[in-house]
DNA sequence: ATAGCGTGAAAAAACGTTTTCGCAACAACG
DNA sequence: CGTTGTTGCGAAAACGTTTTTTCACGCTAT
């Protein structure tokens, strides 16, 4: 290890006969107040090239007070959609020349406050924070006055900060749009109402309903008691799943059965799935099965899910564009806004007629 | 946005009326040759807690040429299993108290080589390269004479590097024992063999059943024709999962069908499962399924798959360990060793006697 | 001749730390 | 009373850049 010391703007500025200052200055392209003569520039560049230059990113950083990344934290990274969020913005961010790096939160709230301490601190020029959680608003308030731009992505309505979010209003409109297209009248809802996100799809799928004169029974809703985050152990997501089974069979096996169960999240309805079977029922000829999300298990899955797709690359992209408008132009008022994207029905075999 | 501009490790020093080294040392509970009086410390230490100071990393980082954080690089990010790999990494470095941010790598080889631009700038103490890829051995080679210490995570077994990985030959003994033991002769191997860690794996195969006197003929082997890299379009698992049913159709509508199939990874064996369904027979009973990996989607499916587990808490963990160890002490030639961590099979409900 | 100006570049300050070196004060010891 | 050792801390250099300021020179217009 440790070679000789890498080769420096000194060096360079030794080997080219000129000062430091305007092999900085060349190599960083400035025009600005700055006058260099062509031949000089021709040769200084020849020459870091030769040298096999690389420049020290730190040391810009302290002196520039930007180090040209952009950070992430992923609130959920072990969920099925935001782990794949993760690596969209940071897909997104490399399509626009900007590294992106993304940092996982493990545990509740002091791991997040650790996180954002790091990505506060002088290393990134902004961030996102992906996803929501209970304490977000706690964490976040703290941070409120930092000089750091950054952009909520996927979390709750009632983020104060510029954010980029599903359409989720027009997510359960297709859904429940199709289904009722389909003829069904009895549709539970299945759903973590302990999760971020989840109540206020709750409260988007009963506005829909009862504005269309329908009622949801309270044993049509099946609240599911499980944690999404980051799983300590393994089999924190199986243990999830095996409890949706237990939901589906319960909220079929009723005097009255729902004929078409809406699943807030893939999981649920992977397991719905699997219960109906159990049952000895089968999806889609004796109940219909939508999701929501659209991840990677909809359709490895039989029969393959419908499904409602959240426009997860779209918002990676515009996630990123915002964050770099802000770090551009961190008082611009315009840039302190909410972006909604449109979902996607993806109708697929796990609904028919009733 | 900017405030009166941060906290420093002078205002401090002013403060508490010493030197501006003098509080250097004390915030960093520096001992070495070093003597302050525990008044003092107590004092600057209660100050800088008032004052709210949040040191600069970009500064320390450049003076000391340590940044306390580590990365990694995910050369297939949209894995089933890399994609775990790279939360898991995160969160073992998190348990010993150091930060780790990953990028991912989006298309081949030049996107790779960006990236490690990047890590090996200074930005990081050393850094983890998650799997592997067609081009690692070009990409790495040119940086191995990089300075900063990394070891190589999940990657075949010709890489010139500290390593981790599971231990391959056990994982294949595993399943194979098991199937013989249910009294399996006809196994096939369904794998992409364009995909790094594929051949040796089919490899291992082979060698397993040559040397119990079993044969392979060629049309038990399916060689699944796609490419695992992070899918551009959202569809590239999807469509990968379609090749691996057709797959699994053929195999079986041969005269003399295997009656066991050998998945090389998950994806493959969701596949199986769903060709074998449109067949029209039954898995475990016409036909016994294993798969490797053991990521989420194989208890989400309809019957749950027998798996072999890698151990991707274990191998993260040791990873982490060499790493941080490699960057104590670089020159240790007793850490340029090569992990390989025991895998565990999962026995579920895809397997039966014949 | 000389003030003014445009051109090209060097000198020096700055970024916020860590680290090396040194030095005063005081006590103990012969 | 000199030597030696110990304690507690400060001065200053250093890290590798970027940014600001200054300057020399030659040309033109007065």
């Amino acid at each position: 290890m440790s070679r000789k010391s890498a080769v420096g703007i000194r060096d360079i500025a030794e080997a080219a006969g000129v000062s430091i200052s305007t092999v900085s200055k060349i190599l960083n392209n400035k025009t600005d107040g700055v006058r260099i003569g062509y031949e000089t520039r021709q040769r200084v560049i020849e020459i870091a090239q030769r040298l096999g230059y690389q420049p020290n990113p730190i040391a810009s950083a302290l002196r520039s007070n930007r180090t040209g990344i952009v950070g992430a934290v992923n609130l959920n990274p072990g969920g099925w959609f935001m782990g794949r969020m993760g690596l969209e913005v940071q897909l997104a961010a490399q399509k626009r020349g900007v590294e992106l790096f993304v940092g996982a939160v493990h545990s509740q709230a002091d791991s997040v406050e650790a996180q954002l301490t790091i990505l506060q601190g002088q290393l990134f020029d902004g961030f996102l924070l992906l996803g929501d959680m209970p304490s977000y608003q706690d964490a976040t308030r703290k941070w409120k006055n930092l000089d750091k731009p950054y952009v909520s992505v996927a979390a709750g309505a009632n983020i104060q900060a510029p954010m980029v979010h599903t359409d989720e209003a027009r997510g359960v409109q297709l859904i429940l749009d199709y289904l009722i297209g389909l003829g069904h009248h009895k549709i539970a809802f299945m759903g973590s109402l302990a999760w971020p996100l989840m109540p206020e799809r709750f409260q988007l799928f009963r506005e829909y309903l009862t504005e269309r004169g329908l009622s949801i029974p309270d044993n049509y809703v099946s609240a599911v008691d499980c944690f999404p985050y980051l799983p300590e152990e393994f089999a924190a997501l199986e243990r999830m799943h095996r409890v949706a089974i237990q939901h589906a069979i319960s909220l079929l096996q009723q005097p009255d059965p729902p004929t078409a169960i809406f699943c807030a999240a893939d999981a649920f309805a992977l397991g719905t799935l699997k219960g109906v079977l159990q049952l000895g029922l089968a999806v889609p000829h004796d109940v219909s099965v939508t999701s929501f999300d659209g991840t990677d298990g909809t359709f490895a899955c039989q029969p393959e899910l419908t499904t409602l797709r959240r426009p997860i690359k779209k918002v990676a992209a515009e996630a990123i564009d915002l964050l770099l408008a802000l770090i551009d132009s961190p008082d611009d008022p315009a840039l302190q806004k909410r972006i909604l994207v449109e979902p996607e029905l993806i109708v697929r075999d796990s609904c028919a007629p009733v």
